[in-house]
DNA sequence: ATGGTCACG
DNA sequence: ACGTACGTGACCATT
């Protein structure tokens, strides 16, 4: 069988156009041609040779107006005009193609999809070829047959559709998506459809009567409200019919066979890269073609011997992956597990996973993705995982891949495979999808092949960069701590919850009642755009920041309220609404949602997702729970300890200034820690060059702001917005700042060039943080990316202290056999449930780890306090 | 899907 | 002449 891509050309190009176009700034060369389309045009021919390995490929082209559409004219008339840098960009996309040894084709009169459709038709009625389809046009889906698939292009990866992925999807079989679209229509497409009917109930109609045709023959069978819409849109389907039909008998002046792929023209190739000036692809190539390799770092994979697992290996180290049914595994159940190791892989049900523990809980090493997950879903079965001592996963997310805990993307990335994404296999949570277990035997032991034979690659990369005690020192042993945590659970009180939403729900009401008085009209407060033009047009409130021409969007945050609160009493209202509804919905609703039927929430932690290095916590996130308004932190006393306990929380005091002192080497900062003064009073007393007993209470708070905007990465504009002053006088601020310590300026240029040089940034622990935006040729993505490139190593170096406490606590807290427990994790904060009879030994021990985890410049601080709930232990 | 808003560190 | 603090997650309204 010979495989044949097609490749919609306009829209890829039109894609990577508006993809590269940020706020009108577009990529151009030195001569000022734009290129932006094309270096993502490019990149992703590579891609498409790279995964599919065609022997055959075409691109096709627009060219002129398709005539079948003229009758309806006007509706086309709604498409966009095709910017002028965008047009100039085809003939170059078509020389491309050319030295790629690609051919590309267009038609007088016809569209791309008219001529792929073409190709289709041809690819179906003969019996030598398959073919790809390759575009983000959802359109070209009716294209499916059993010869034919299409490439869904997503912002994130793409979906392979074939029909039977697409019955699933859409319930009707390809061919019936014309029909689809005639009557419930496609808005970006400008396909009017029948008014009234939407996505549900077309499909219901056509589950019966399969096509627009019969249906409104059978239109007496019908009856009701839907039958009169059907009837008053009779002709509007019709259209609708004809507009979503691509037209698949274009006359074609090649063959199939002519579409063979020939590869690529070296010299010629280059040769043109460099007149595009695309610096980092000509790399590529030209490495690429003096050592004769394949391409980056990509292997192959090994076919392995499938045996029964009575016959697997379970003595040597081995890798195994877990296939799950459900998006949030602390709820979901195990489908089946794939085992690996060097030469052989099997396949286990759920069934033979709960008769044979002891491939989990030996004492063989075993190789992992995301073994959080792992540990939790076999707890669940009273399996105990043990001897887990590389998780791929968390190494990739060291090592900067994508991950998104989903192993295929890794794969993908790493291996000349292309496996469908979780999300194509199983379906969204919306719409899972039935999966015959042979498919998630195969996937299984593909991905715990992957496992195994990736880790040398991850791990020597790791090596490189000196992060293998990070690695496994730390964030190994946290995965387990965090799994312990999920699994714990913090208790709830869901009466004092109950009450609290009522009561909010009365507080709303009365609220909303007095608002809708003093606009003089009822509005839905929560829509930012209704709000603006009630309280800047209605009201004319005055707007009170400088806008843009043009600009006719009024912003509604609460900055911009809080300087008008006292012109008109709605504002102050408006804010306190707000703050009820936020509370109301995000935590009285929202937590009780995620009360489990032990009365504990369980949250999950994500260990793998924040380019700093901190964790982040939902479903639901706990580590944003109110705090700082006496009202709202009322939501803390939800939040209880077990029977004979207390909740005990012990937070870092100033981690974070406390590490830049340390990093950035300034003596007086350092002298400061190490004389346990108030931080921003002193910061005060010295820029405002008072004696520190004379620092009031405005000074503090602006040293303090001053303070914060060090960490991260200071600008004037940011201090003047933060303290409501001038930028001017901000900016003195600054300028006294530094001068009063010295180094300070010094170890920020030193970062940032640093952070040049090398692309990245590290941590005390020498966690690694790339940033591409210091490439940019954008002044302000360049600028933002520098103030990463000062916040990361302070963000970051907390980070690594907290996971370390976090760890060694642990470690010592079940070598004491405690029985307290460690629940939750906020950034500079850890919450316990504390057994009364070990509360000393816990307090002591606790602080000693926490405060003795690193040895740095200053000392670390910490503070604990207990109580009834977690609004007292605070 | 994206932006606006706001809860936390 | 731009348009600006760092890192998250959840919800609402809107496309």
């Amino acid at each position: 069988m010979k495989k044949i891509i097609l490749v919609d050309g306009n829209n890829l190009l039109f894609r990577s156009f508006f993809a590269t176009s940020y706020s009108g700034v577009i990529m151009r060369n030195s001569k000022g041609f734009p290129t932006n389309a094309l270096y993502g045009f490019i990149n992703m021919m590579h891609k498409i040779i790279d995964e599919e390995k065609p022997s055959y490929i075409m691109v096709a082209f627009d060219k002129g107006k398709t005539f079948r559409h003229d009758k309806y004219e006007s509706y086309k008339a709604g498409r966009k005009e095709m910017p002028e840098e965008l047009k100039v960009q085809f003939p170059k996309a078509k020389e491309v193609l050319d030295t790629m040894g690609i051919k590309h084709f267009e038609i007088d009169n016809y569209e791309a999809d008219d001529i792929i459709g073409t190709l289709a038709k041809k690819v179906d009625e003969e019996d030598q070829f398959v073919a790809t389809i390759i575009s983000s046009d959802k359109d070209l889906l009716q294209l499916i047959s059993d010869e034919v698939d299409v490439k869904l292009l997503k912002t994130k990866g793409f979906i392979r559709f074939d029909t039977q992925v697409f019955k699933e999807t859409y319930g009707v079989s390809p061919i019936h998506m014309i029909d689809l679209k005639a009557l419930m229509g496609d808005a970006s497409d400008h396909i009017p459809g029948v008014k009234g009917i939407g996505e549900k109930t077309a499909i219901q109609l056509l589950s019966r009567y399969q096509t627009l045709d019969n249906l409104y023959d059978h239109l007496d069978e019908v009856g009701g409200k839907t039958a009169e819409k059907l009837r008053n849109d009779k002709e509007n389907a019709y259209m609708s019919y004809d507009l979503a039909t691509i037209y698949r008998n274009v006359e074609i002046p090649f063959t199939l066979e002519d579409c063979y792929y020939k590869g690529v023209n070296r010299e010629e190739f280059i040769d043109i890269l460099e007149e595009l000036e695309f610096k980092s692809m000509l790399k590529k190539v030209v490495a690429k073609s003096e050592d004769n390799s394949s391409t980056v770092i990509k292997s192959q994979p090994v076919a392995l011997q499938v045996v029964d697992h009575t016959q697997f290996d379970f003595n040597i180290p081995y890798a195994f992956y877990i296939e799950m049914d459900g998006y949030y595994y602390n709820r979901a159940s195990i489908i089946g597990v794939g085992f690996a190791n060097q030469s052989q892989c099997c396949f286990l049900t759920l069934e033979q996973i709960k008769e044979n523990p002891q491939y989990f809980n030996n004492d063989t090493i075993k190789y992992t993705y995301n073994v959080k997950k792992c540990i939790i879903l076999l707890h669940q079965l009273q399996i105990d995982l043990r001897n887990c001592c590389y998780d791929a996963m968390i190494a990739a997310y060291l090592l900067d891949y994508k991950i998104e805990d989903d192993i295929t993307l890794l794969m993908n990335q790493m291996e000349d495979t292309i496996i469908n994404s979780y999300e194509t296999t199983y379906g969204t949570e919306k719409r899972p999808k039935m999966v015959d277990i042979a498919v998630t035997r195969e996937q299984c032991m593909k991905k715990s092949q992957f496992i195994y034979h990736s880790r040398e690659q991850l791990l020597s990369e790791i090596e490189t960069h000196h992060e293998m005690k990070l690695f496994t020192d730390i964030e190994m042993p946290l995965a387990f701590v965090l799994a312990d945590m999920e699994i714990t659970g913090i208790k709830i009180d869901r009466e004092y919850l109950e009450n609290m939403k009522a009561e909010l729900e009365e507080k709303m009401k009365a609220m909303e009642t007095s608002i809708y008085e003093e606009a003089g009209c009822q509005f839905n407060i929560m829509s930012p755009k209704q709000l603006g033009e009630i309280l800047f047009e209605k009201l004319a409130l005055p707007y009170p920041k400088k806008r843009k021409k043009d600009d006719r969007g009024y912003s509604t945050s609460k900055d911009i309220l809080d300087k008008i609160r006292f012109i008109h009493p709605i504002v102050d209202k408006i804010l306190e609404y707000r703050t009820l509804a936020k509370l109301y919905t995000n935590y009285a609703v929202g937590l009780l949602e995620e009360v489990r039927s032990d009365n504990h929430i369980h949250t999950i932690f994500n260990q793998c997702l924040t380019r700093t290095g901190r964790l982040s916590s939902n479903k639901p996130n706990l580590q944003n729970i109110p705090i700082r308004s006496d009202y709202s932190k009322l939501v803390r006393k939800a939040f209880r300890p077990e029977e004979n306990c207390l909740l005990m929380s012990s937070d870092y005091s100033q981690i974070e200034l406390r590490v830049f002192a340390h990093l950035s080497n300034a003596q007086n900062l350092i002298q400061a820690f190490n004389e346990n003064k108030d931080i921003h009073s002193q910061t005060a007393a010295d820029i405002f060059h008072v004696p520190i007993d004379q620092v009031d209470k405005n000074m503090r708070r602006t040293a303090k702001a001053v303070n914060f905007g060090i960490l991260y990465g200071i600008s004037s504009f940011g201090l003047s917005e933060d303290l409501n002053i001038d930028v001017s006088e901000a900016k003195s601020f600054i300028t006294n700042y530094l001068e009063t310590y010295p180094g300070i300026k010094e170890y920020m240029e030193k970062e940032k060039k640093e952070a040049y040089t090398n692309g990245y940034v590290t941590t005390i622990m020498n966690r690694r943080r790339v940033i591409e935006e210091l490439k940019s040729k954008n002044y302000m993505v360049r600028s933002q990316g520098e103030r990463m490139a000062l916040n990361t190593p302070i963000q970051g170096s907390a980070a690594d202290i907290l996971k370390k406490a976090m760890v060694d606590l642990y470690q010592e807290m079940n070598k004491r056999h405690l029985k307290s427990k460690m629940l939750i994790q906020v950034h500079d904060e850890l919450v316990f449930n504390v057994y009364l009879d070990e509360l000393e030994e816990m307090k002591q021990l606790v602080q000693d780890k926490m405060e003795n985890v690193v040895k740095l410049q200053v000392p670390l601080k910490v503070d604990i306090e207990t109580g009834k709930d977690w609004y007292e232990a605070k």
